[in-house]
DNA sequence: ATGGCGCCACATTGGCGA
């Protein structure tokens, strides 16, 4: 099984890059952030045609998020339960028995802004969700654009960015909850190369000068970590034209 | 110190992203 994460950045402008991607990986999962559409324009039809299941939770303008599959979705979730939240950032379902939740995560802005504080309300928020999740699914991925980054190892240039929003020590202790309720941070089951990232800045040549940072995430459940084999980012979407800024996340379960 | 790029909308500039 081929589960994957993508920040799309618009799901208007880049469905192609969408397209091409799944006849190109025939993921089994695809969880997709900032659709930046509502729900009436989501493409459906073109994800069908496809070969895939598409819920979603999307919003005009910004944020919005997806989640493709070839198997029949069940047990929906949008939104964090009892959170009154009306930014589309969350859903949920349970595909092939696995549940998948899929985030996009409050940016935050910089950490003096009250986004930065949304941003660790929500954090906590999603925490005490989670726990509860984690409990009832003994098969569970956590996905998405968590835009944190867990490490100093995963920032391209640690002393630009200390103590800057993604990289804050508040940002990172959330992460770490979520890791200590018993969730594995995929990419790093395996040996990768250095200064792998999932994020590159659009501007100043930040691809092309490895810029970036790794904030897109799986979080798997140790009865799936057990079963993973492979987990990469697939650069080459980033190198396309007119591309997201985020490259796709692939997690390969040995998993019928 | 700022902007750089890209996308969006009550658009020809500002909000937001990371």
């Amino acid at each position: 099984m081929k589960l994957a994460t993508w920040n799309i950045n618009s799901l208007k402008i880049r469905l192609p890059h969408v397209l091409g991607w799944l006849a190109e990986q025939r993921p089994d999962v695809l969880c997709l952030q900032e659709l930046k559409l509502d729900d009436p324009h989501f493409p459906t039809a073109a994800i069908e045609d496809a070969g895939y299941h598409a819920v979603f939770s999307g919003q005009k303008t910004y944020n919005g998020v997806a989640i493709l599959s070839r198997s029949t979705p069940t047990d929906v979730q949008i939104g964090i339960p009892g959170y009154d939240d009306p930014v589309r950032r969350v859903i949920a379902a349970t595909i092939d028995g696995i549940r998948v939740v899929c985030f996009y995560v409050p940016n935050g802005q910089s950490v003096d802004s009250d986004k930065y504080q949304y941003k660790l309300q929500w954090l906590s928020r999603a925490t005490e969700w989670l726990r509860d999740e984690v409990s009832r699914h003994e098969r569970i991925a956590v996905t998405g654009d968590f835009n944190i980054t867990p490490e100093d190892r995963d920032v391209h240039d640690p002393e630009l960015w200390r103590g800057q929003v993604l990289c804050t020590d508040a940002e990172r202790a959330a992460f770490r909850n979520w890791v200590e309720l018993g969730l594995v941070d995929s990419f790093r089951l395996f040996d990768q190369p250095e200064r792998t990232f999932s994020w590159w800045d659009y501007r100043m040549l930040g691809f092309q000068k490895n810029h970036g940072l790794r904030i897109d995430h799986i979080l798997l459940s140790p009865a799936l970590a057990r079963l993973c084999e492979r987990v990469w980012i697939d650069r080459a979407q980033r190198k396309k034209t007119q591309p997201s800024d985020h490259a796709p996340m692939v997690a390969e379960l040995r998993l019928p």
